[in-house]
DNA sequence: GGTCTGACCGGCG
DNA sequence: ACGCCGGCCAGAC
């Protein structure tokens, strides 16, 4: 579509973060080609109640902290999707977030 | 239609 | 090492 809208860019990104896997807003902004564009990134994750297809929950802040845990219907609805897919979490931060780490930028390779 | 904010990031002092 | 500030896009007032 010409609607080259980024949300819709940023959506198509985040669905493609496999299971068990996480990735940051700046990584996808990255991947995109506007890495200064980390805060659309998060105001499109605001937006994706729209589509519930899309995994917000695997989309931390660079520090691998669930900055965005406070928008979910509930707080520990973050954690709770994350300790489903394997992640752990504690103090509201993800445990070994370099390993699970899904850089876009690389794993896609533009 | 100008201004501010937002689930951010990187650079500079 | 820590704190501040600018930048990017889109939506709300």
């Amino acid at each position: 579509m010409n609607n080259h809208n980024f949300f819709n860019d940023v959506y198509e990104v985040v669905k493609l973060i496999p299971k068990g896997r996480i990735t940051s807003y700046g990584s996808i902004a990255k991947y995109l080609g506007t890495s200064k564009s980390a805060r659309v990134v998060g105001w499109a994750m605001n937006n994706s109640h729209s589509d519930i297809t899309i995994p917000a929950h695997r989309v931390v802040n660079r520090n691998g902290l669930l900055t965005g845990k406070h928008h979910f219907p509930q707080k520990k609805t973050m954690k709770k999707l994350l300790s489903k897919e394997g992640i752990e979490v504690v103090d509201d931060k993800v445990v070994r977030f370099k390993e699970i780490f899904w850089d876009a930028s690389k794993e896609l390779e533009l």
